[in-house]
DNA sequence: TCTGGGGTCCTAGGACCC
DNA sequence: TCTGGGGTCCTAGGACCC
């Protein structure tokens, strides 16, 4: 990236979602919840306006809330994921050089733009963008990611009326009395822990971070912190990776829906999740070298026996085959299995030491496998994506899955799959 | 009853080697 | 008293983010 940066970022995304097809909802309060209706995920502002903090628990929702009328969706990921690609697509409507970043975010090369026509064509961005797909978006123009970040905070939270917020020049003294107005805890990259040490030393502002000596920095904290002190100053440290890069970890994991103590259910929930993983490597085009299977239980029911455990193990070659990599997390959850009753809370399957698929360094212990087999797995692996693809999730699986096992998510408050599925397209009615 | 899931990057420290 | 020292590789865990 060479010029201005820009992040545009839906407006209480999942919340905005939920509305463009359920007009309805507007001006409702308006919360979505996590996997398994869990707790609080996305807020309307309505919903901010009563004091709802981003986390709480469902079950710690005040009374008052639904006396204003409180409306709780469960998150509706295909939804979300498909009302994003339109963001993001429409967004490639202004500018060649689009890094989407999150679900909601993306990064803009403005190169090109001069000040006066650089915020005008955000503001036009903005109206496009909402037009086409319903989705409110603000925007804050920088010289680095860290500058621009905290510009789109700012269009945020004071520009109502404009949503997009520039800041030319990491000198001007209208850039500097912002700094000097930011707690540093906001500034993008500086957590609980950094804040907390920071304070201890007496640096309290954006500023004072953006002023103090990098090489300091660097010694009592870590590089990381250094490039955020630097980029607050203008100079630009932070490149992102390109969207194509691919994941170097594929995790899938999920509550359950109840605790279970029940090995069969456990593995079960394994093979669903080791299964799910194999479909996001084949999709990414890698190999998973080794894998790990983790359980917990619940944290927060400290009463109850507590493990949390995980197991590790390399697999034979590197693949992306289902069977086999269902095969090596059955093996891994053998290993880390403990007969003693424990109620789990949670289970997971992580692939990791990922390499490209192409690239695949031959083993040279292992004789090469015959090139008929490469091809039968790969074309039964495709058989199984494109069966699944097109007649949903779980319609070909690894030994049994029930559909709706116990252990499966709960998700009560799911709304239709509008844009994503024909059986769920909004109807229109003509008065 | 009930508290998300999926990522990245960095660092410290152990194992191992010469 | 003092137990070699330096390098690499790997893993676990911390911190942060959305």
């Amino acid at each position: 990236m060479t010029g201005p940066i820009a992040l545009v970022d839906c407006n209480n995304f999942y919340a905005s979602c939920e509305r463009v097809f359920r007009p309805k909802l507007h001006g409702v309060p308006l919360a979505v919840l996590s996997n398994n209706d869990g707790c609080v995920i996305a807020r309307s502002q309505e919903v901010k306006a009563l004091g709802i903090a981003m986390g709480t628990p469902m079950h710690h929702l005040p009374r008052a809330a639904f006396d204003h009328g409180l409306v709780l969706c469960s998150s509706n990921y295909e939804l979300y994921g498909d009302m994003s690609a339109r963001v993001m697509a429409t967004l490639g409507e202004f500018t060649p050089r689009v890094e989407p970043y999150s679900i909601d975010e993306s990064w803009l090369d403005l190169a090109g733009f001069d000040r006066p026509a650089l915020s005008a064509h955000c503001q036009e961005m903005r109206r496009i963008v909402y037009k086409w797909t319903g989705i409110p978006v603000s925007v804050g123009v920088a010289p680095t990611r860290t500058l621009a970040k905290l510009a789109n905070r700012h269009a945020k939270k004071h520009g109502a009326a404009r949503d997009v917020f520039v800041i030319d020049d990491a000198d001007s003294p209208d850039t500097l009395a912002l700094l000097a107005r930011t707690p540093v805890g906001e500034v993008w990259g500086i957590g609980g822990r950094v804040t907390s040490r920071l304070y201890e030393m007496g640096l309290h502002t954006a500023l004072d971070l953006a002023r103090a000596d990098p090489k300091w920095i660097r010694r009592r904290f870590s590089v990381v912190v250094e490039r955020t002190a630097r980029e607050l100053a203008g100079t630009r440290c932070i490149n992102m990776n390109d969207a194509h890069d691919s994941k170097k970890l594929i995790m899938t994991s999920r509550s359950f829906g109840q605790m279970t103590a029940d090995r069969r259910e456990v593995a079960e929930a394994v093979r669903a999740h080791a299964a799910r993983g194999a479909e996001k490597l084949r999709r990414q085009q890698s190999l998973a070298c080794a894998l790990r299977v983790t359980l917990r239980t619940n944290k927060y029911l400290p009463h109850l026996a507590q493990d949390h455990d995980s197991m590790t193990v390399a697999l034979p070659s590197p693949t992306d085959n289902t069977f086999e990599i269902v095969r090596a997390a059955q093996r891994a959850l053998q290993r880390l299995w403990k007969d003693r009753g424990i109620r789990y809370q949670k289970c997971g399957v992580q692939l990791m030491d990922l390499i490209e698929a192409t690239g695949q360094q031959l083993d040279v212990f292992q004789p090469p496998q015959p090139a008929a087999d490469r091809d039968k797995s790969e074309r039964l692996m495709s058989a199984l994506d494109q069966l699944n693809g097109q007649y949903g999730r779980g319609t070909v699986t690894v030994g049994v899955q029930r559909q709706n096992a116990p252990w499966q998510l709960r998700s009560n408050h799911r709304s239709n799959r509008w844009s994503t599925r024909w059986d769920e397209l909004p109807t229109v009615r003509l008065q």
